[in-house]
DNA sequence: CTGAAAGCGCTAACAC
DNA sequence: GTGTTAGCGCTTTCAG
């Protein structure tokens, strides 16, 4: 890499001329300022981005703290993020939590140290089972806003965007009801975070509001066979002529075990998950979706947190933005 | 963030000598040791990691390019390269290419300018149609090594990862053949990049060797209705009793076509694709796979990468590692 | 044993 | 108009 210094000596100028010109400085004569422009030009001269980043005490980095890559949902919260910061000049850092506390607060350690100016992350399900909050205060306090999506703690103040979890699956339940389906279940995998059990209210609430309706819930294990724990259940309970499906599988599983039964999608049996777009085309018939426009959850963190770290506002003045959910009829509803 | 200046200031000592002490240096006395290990930590001080990289010339961060995060192959890849990377103390930069040259280059130019120490990167579909490479050829000139992986630049030299795609596509269809398979087809939605024209390839060869078979191969374009197209495919292609699927949605969509078609799998139709184990689930029956072990594939590029900027090879010593898939026989094949 | 000083690459206030 | 200098936070040589 070329430095000022370099361009420096070759034109025998001093370094602060240099740097001047390059900065369209008014300072600087015509004539210097088009030499040093030409062999900047010639060098493909880049300013050193760490020797910026000391003298402003910013990066223009961002950390973001996922707990798992592979879940779509977080995948495509990460691609808004990539691109929100990408056009404001942000690079982003990515660590990932793969669900632990422990490395959630590695991350946010490593990269406390200068790294970053601050962060963008989704709770990691342990942190949220063991409800620790204490890291997370203590590098707001150092200086480094947060801003959380989806799986958020109430506690600790800071920028927030969440999905409208109750509503969404109080409203898909709703519709189920309207269709006149009667037996009704949830299916979910995701008991242990927040928004699961957000989901699952929602379900409840609806099926309890109707009369001769009963909950009928079906909790599967991360380590589970899926697609058998499904069978058997509906297997065990019969009738089912309804599923809600809390997360991005079940939904997708339970049609093709309800087409494995011999049922008719959506005749006998409506079907809405969570899945995005292009997992809805792995059923037949396509899946009726709850969207929860991901992209737009990442693209709303960044403007938050890119908001807060060039504005300094007041710590306790923090936003929460909800974005709502679609619902996204396809061929597995009436 | 506290700095040494501070702790000195605070204990009345040099800066050095805090810098010193924090290092364990031999030159430092026992006690001012332990006084300034004691306030530093108290203040939890941690060094700067900017002023650190500058003053290294090292930032011990990997760029990382990616195509697409919403593939899961890639996905997967880049876990495999953060973890990696973590291991040995290095932060990854994520920039997504979302398949375009111009975002190729751009990332590449703006992490060029010291954030990075070296790139690992799986070339974007835009750049392997145009048969682009300046790019990649400036960088790794300018100091900063390369490691490809996957869809790979032949002509650059560089360290490269790759996946046997013809022997895997080649096996997988001899196995349908050994089957008894008699029309079997190959479907692909990846025509454009180097990995899609391998595994036609390899499948060509399978079907060309034996006597009395015939290619039948369908390319569906990003854009189609995947689905619809592969439900007219088999319409028109009377008698079809195999698939081999060169992408990951492929296969799922085909198992789901043909049970559609009130055909019996794995009796009447067998059907082999490139999904990921959680995909596989996502049909019944469960989807015979090629497993391309995206981790490990991440894991060796980020082993390559951290190698060759740990010890400055020779840029004309490079390595090319060939990571095998794996034939994983679920349900939906014999 | 401790401290002063230089230097990594850059910017900006201040001289000249 | 151009140059000198200090300073961002750190390590390291060299003096004391």
């Amino acid at each position: 890499m070329v430095t000022l210094k370099q361009l420096a000596k070759e034109l025998n100028v001093s370094i602060s001329t240099v740097s001047k010109a390059l900065n369209n400085s008014e300072e600087i004569g015509e004539e210097t300022v088009r030499r040093v422009k030409e062999l900047a030009e010639l060098y493909n001269y880049k300013p050193n981005k760490v020797a910026l980043s000391l003298k402003n005490n910013k990066t223009k980095t961002i950390g973001v703290i996922i707990p798992n890559i592979l879940n779509r949902f977080l995948a495509k919260v990460l691609f808004g993020i990539e691109r929100e910061a990408t056009k404001h000049g942000y690079n982003i850092i990515t660590c990932i939590s793969n669900e632990s506390l422990e490395k959630e607060k590695e991350g946010l350690q490593l990269l406390a140290n200068g790294s970053v100016d601050g962060f963008i992350l989704s709770v990691a399900e342990e942190t949220q089972m063991n409800n620790e909050i204490e890291h997370f205060k203590k590098t707001i306090s150092q200086g480094l806003p947060i801003v959380m999506f989806d799986r958020v703690a109430h506690d600790v103040l800071c920028d927030k965007v969440i999905v409208d979890d109750f509503d969404a699956t109080y409203n898909a339940t709703k519709s189920l009801i309207e269709e006149g389906r009667k037996q009704i279940a949830f299916i979910s995998n995701i008991n242990d975070i927040s928004v699961g059990k957000l989901r699952e209210r929602g379900y409840n609430k609806a099926i309890l509001e109707t009369t001769n309706l009963e909950p009928l819930v079906l909790k599967v294990k991360k380590k589970d066979d899926h697609p058998k724990r499904i069978k058997s259940f509906f297997k065990k309970t019969k009738g089912i002529d309804g599923v809600i499906a809390a997360d991005s599988s079940s939904g997708i599983i339970a049609i093709n075990v309800a087409v494995g039964f011999g049922l008719k999608v959506p005749k006998d049996i409506s079907v809405i998950g969570f899945s995005s777009k292009s997992e809805s085309n792995h059923t037949m018939p396509k899946l009726t979706t709850i969207r929860q426009h991901a992209k737009v959850i990442g693209a709303h963190a960044a403007q938050l947190l890119i908001n807060r770290m060039q504005n300094t506002l007041e710590d306790e003045d923090v936003k929460t933005k909800i974005v709502k959910t679609s619902l996204v009829k396809n061929k597995s509803t009436l």
